[in-house]
This record gives structure tokens, sequence and C-alpha cells, in this order.
DNA sequence: ATGAAAGCGCTAACAG
DNA sequence: CTGTTAGCGCTTTCAT
């Protein structure tokens, strides 16, 4: 069924049919009920490869999502899906694999298929990627990342001011000795994550003994054995901050076998607030990073990037907040903060700038 | 960048730069060779809209899926992309939503997208989306249900298979008064489980007295909620069946809050083995249905369907197992049998046919 | 306001 | 083995 055939049984010319079906204002009314009346009788549906062919645009946006985010897809995915879908867009899906290979065959697909837009969601850092999208003269959306060029805009994450209020929550609950078990150090959010929490440690004059920065993976099996050797220090932390959840989770598992009450004798936060926490026992207090919001800013300033060509030159950047929600794995600590690590000074509650 | 383009600049026809891309035999290897530094010098990418158009084949496949499978996104999702990735084919998807509407226009964008299959991952009755599609010649594959055409196919899951197990491994541990807590009955696949469950207890010759069997709907709440009656029963069982994981998760929320200990006073299994069964405390024991497994032969029936159109007739029918996985939610009843319900006979180790 | 006609970029006869 | 050509189904000038 074509335009051709729609125009033959409302005897009028395949130009009416087509403006009728595109809603192309000064057309007679009764010429454009009978068309459409046709298109409802034989079940007529445009067929999308030759308008794309022949406008030029595919209305398809491509989105590829690396492992990092896994955890996240969901969110990811349907934010991209619904907002795609308001808008009267496609939305192709690909995973970021470490295989170079497979990475370029996936991108060439993205690339014939005439995606209008592409966002990278990834926390690493895929300048190889970007790489293969240069001279498509395509829009591109990253996370975290400096835009270098008028097509390629950044969702940033202000992931301080969610640890701040972790930081200072803890330190409220009379903490002083705070450990922090990282994530690995290739990922631009983990090392953010890092950096955050010194600094806010730092604002609030509050000191971090090296022994105390524990380097994990982002594993289960990582906070489980982070826990161990910082539950074996003779300044034990009475709480400890984890760069995502499931460290966190891993952190309450061995804290249970090792006869700890979470958060009695050690009080946890985690990162990200994934499906996990709220189902932790006790569920678990952490940072939320709302990856609808991650995306809903991707999608928005892709869009935007790609409906303005004009305002190319625009350095588009999108900030999204983190923010700590309280659960149950944080409480006042039954040490008394001399016990601990010497102070420099009284606590202050401030909140210096950035 | 055109076909054109590369024809001129390779100094031959547009149908040998067509063939040499499409790997035709019977080239003359240093014409394709020719073209191909052409193709690779300007950073040629065939257009897959013109290609459609002309091919009649969009190697398009869309999938729509459901809420109720909606913890399982992520390993649908991948499997899909990752095969239709390995045989050339892009996936669109869709979520189905409660809105007619929206599901229409849905539909209707897919059709305009030609796709060339579609596989509907709902366990909800979808007849009216599959109707929608009615008359478009579309090879269509759902879960568990009945083909009742040559276009449809089904992917149908055996759940007594694991729930056999997991009533036989209870019955081995001692259990005899086990309780089920349900899904909501308009899901076939919450439905199945309770008959799975009722006829693998006839098989050992259990009894199931009917305040046992207690209705939830899948969430946290009904299982917290269930449990508390559960508990207030002058019969209280010693283990219980989850219709779900999360219920599962909340029924040991719930014993936990009672001061019964799981497994010691109570076990409990659940079903899907989602994330959240592997993380819980204690791990939970809990029948598997592997949705990486389902969407897998959804998508293998789908394209064995598209690509054989000729072998349109045979009534496909792909089966999935669920299983047990033993974690440690689970132990032996600390209880006598005759504690409880009084027995018919003695319970025999029996594995009864379907 | 409507129609005729020229392509969009490609594949697949068909001819040579 | 290679080139010529006729469309695939649609949008969009350009006439009328």
């Amino acid at each position: 069924m074509t335009l051709r055939e729609i125009a033959k049984r409302a005897n009028v010319s395949i130009a009416t049919v087509s403006r009728t079906i595109n809603c192309v204002p000064n057309l007679d009314p009764s010429l454009a009920r009978r068309v459409r009346k046709v298109i409802e009788q034989v079940g007529y549906y445009p067929n999308t490869h030759a308008r794309a062919l022949v406008s030029g645009r595919s209305h398809i946006l491509g989105v590829m999502v690396s492992e990092t985010v896994e955890p996240f897809f969901p969110e990811i995915l349907e934010t991209f899906e619904k907002l795609g879908f308001e808008h009267n867009y496609e939305i192709l899906l690909n995973s970021i694999s470490r295989d170079p290979c497979r990475m370029k065959v996936a991108a060439r697909r993205m690339i014939e298929r005439r995606v209008e837009g592409l966002a990278i969601l990834s926390f690493e850092n895929e300048a190889s990627l970007v790489d293969v999208f240069r001279g498509q003269n395509l829009p591109i959306a990253v996370l975290d990342q400096e835009p270098p060029g008028p097509l390629l805009k950044t969702v940033s994450i202000d992931y301080k001011h969610g640890v701040r209020q972790a930081v200072q929550h803890l330190a409220a609950l009379g903490h002083a000795c705070i450990a922090l078990i990282t994530g690995p150090a290739r990922l631009k959010t983990a090392a953010a994550r890092t950096i955050a929490f010194q600094e806010c440690m730092k604002e609030i004059d509050l000191e971090i003994p090296p022994h105390l920065l524990v380097e994990g993976d982002h594993t289960l099996e990582a906070g489980m054995n982070s826990l161990s050797v910082l539950a074996a220090l003779p300044d034990r932390p009475s709480a400890v901050l984890c760069s995502n959840d499931i460290t966190a989770i891993g952190v309450m598992r061995r804290a249970f076998e090792l006869g700890l009450n979470v958060p009695r004798d050690l009080s946890v936060v985690g990162f990200d607030d994934n499906q996990l926490a709220q189902f932790a026992t006790p569920p678990l207090t952490t940072v939320q990073m709302s990856y609808v919001e991650i995306a809903n800013a991707a999608f928005k300033v892709l869009l935007k990037s790609v409906e303005d060509r004009s305002n190319e030159s625009s350095r588009e950047v999108s900030a999204i907040q983190s923010n700590l929600v309280l659960r149950r794995s944080t409480t006042l600590t039954g040490r008394r903060i001399s016990d601990c690590t010497p102070q420099r000074g009284a606590a202050r509650p401030v909140c210096a700038g950035d």
C-alpha cells in the first residue's frame, strides 16, 4: 500500500495525499477528509525509509551505553525511550564494548542508519569512540567531559553536592574517623567521587589518614575485603563511605560476618542509590545520582543540538546534582571522637564554596 | 557522499560499487580493490534507508516489553541487542503501556519503520496489541500463549520444573506445612506458578490448607503483609514459597521485624532470581527463570520466522525451563512434621509425570 | 489549492 | 564481468 495507491483510490494526486499526511495548511478540507478516509480504510502506513531518504532526516537518535552504567540501564533507556516517543524520535541502542572492532561496527551501523544525534553514556574516556564519529557532522552528548567542539555537548555531574551532605551527616552523628572505599581509578566518576570526598572532609577540617582511603573496584568482593582490612586497623573507622552501592552492600555483608552491627558499630553510606540500596538490610543511606535526570539532560541537550543546527556554537553544559538519601545504615557513633584520630580543630558546620 | 560519487572517483559504474559493497562474487578483484580504497578514503557509509526502500527489507526487529518484566529489562534488552548485532538486525524498543492510545502510536511507528518481526515480551494478555499488527503479515513472538496462527510463535515456560525442585527441596528438609504467596491473578505467569505449586504439592501428597495460600501482588508490601497473616496462624507454616523475589524479600523483612530468624524459624523461597536475590540477607533460595534464555528463545524463534518466510506454517514453540537455585534462606525445619498438618501419607520422593 | 515531475541513494534486472 | 536503467515510496519545487 503506497501513496500512489491511496491517491488513485481517493481520486487525487499523490501530492495531495502527501500533504494530507503531513498536515500541510491550505488544503481543501473535503479532499483531506476523503484522503484520510481511504487511508483509514485500507490501513496505510507511510514508509519511513522513503521519507528519510527524500527528506534527509531519519528521526533516529543513537544511544551508546557502557557497562559501567549497567545497573542503571533501565532508567536510562526508559527515559530515552519515553522522551524519544514524545518528540517523535526513534532510539537506536548499542552497548559500548571493550572490543574496538565491535565498536567500529556498532558505530558504522549507527551512521548507516543516519542517526541525527548520539548520546554516549559512559564514565570512562570514550575519546576513541567520539573520534569515529568525527567528520559525520553529528551532534554528540557525553558525560562529564570537557566539550572540545561545538557539536560535542556535555552533561556534568555535581558529585560534591551529595558527598558534602554525606560527610556532614556523618560528622554531625559524631563520626570523625571516616573511611572511603574508592572505585577503580580509570572511571572518571570514581575519581571525581574520591576528590569530592577529600575536599568535603577538608571543608570541615577532618583528616583522612592514608590507610582510611582504600581502593576498591565497585564490586561486592571489594567491599567485603576492604572492610576486613579496615576492621583490623587499630584506629578502626566508625563510618565508611563507599564509591558505589554494591561496595556498600559488600561492606555490610562482611560487617555481619564479623559480628559488627550496622549501623550501631559501623555507619555505612553508599553511592548511586541503585535498586539494591532500598532492599538492603538495613536499607542503605546513599548518595543518590538520578540516572533518570542524567538521561533526561543528555536527551534534552542532544535534541536541542539536533533541532537548532544553527545554534551549533553554543557550548551547552547541563549539570546534574547528587543528593544524600537517608535510610537506616547510619547512626550516632558510639565512640567519642577523641578515641580516634587527634583533631586539628573542632568540626565546623561549614559549607565552603567550591 | 553517495554511490554515484564513489563510482565517479573510482572510475567505474555505480553498479560495480554496489556489487563491491555487497560482496557479490565474480567481481574483478582489482576493480573491487580500487573501489574499496575510495570508499575508505572518503569515509563513505551506505544509506540504510535507500537500501531498505529498494530491497524491501529494513533489517529491523521490534521488541515490546511490558512493565511486568521490568526487573529483567537489562537481560532481555542486552540479549536482543547482542543477537541483533550478531545477525545484523537493528532492535527497536518500546515499553508496553496501559494507555491504549499510546500503544496504538507505538505500534504504528513500528509498522512505519517496517520492522520485519516483533517480539512481545509480556506476561499479561496482549491480544489487543497483537490485533493491531494483524494484516501486517508480520511474524510475532509472544510468551506463554497458544499460537493461533502461522505468524504467531510462542516461547513457553516450564514453571513446574523449578517449582517441583523447590517443593521437594522443602519437603526433604522436613517442611510439610508450606505456604504460597501468589502474584496478581491477571498475570499468566503468576497463575501458572500457583498451579504448578498445587500440582507439585499433590505429587508428593502434601496438603495445602486454603489459608496457606495467600494472594499477593508481587510487591514488597504484599510479602510483608502476607507474612504477618501467616505468622499469626495457629498452624504457622515453616516454609513459604513466594511468587517472586520481591515478595520473598518482603517476607524476610517482616520476619526480621517479627523476630523470626530466616531460615532457622522460617524457610523462604523466591521466584525469578532477580539481582536482589543474591544480595539479600540471607541470600535467597529461589526458582530461577533465566530471562536471558527467554529472550534468546524469543529472538531465535522470531529470526527463524523472519528468514524462512516459506516455513510459515510450522507452529514453532520454544520451551524454557525454570530451576531452583539453592542459597541460604532455607534449612531443616525445627518442628516435627506431625506438629503441623495431619499427613495423608508419607512424603514420597517422587517425580510424577506432568 | 492541486497536480506533474524530478529526484533522494540504492538494488537488480537486463544488455552488452 | 561490467555498465545502463528502471524503479523502491516519498517530498517538494514548479506550474497551473
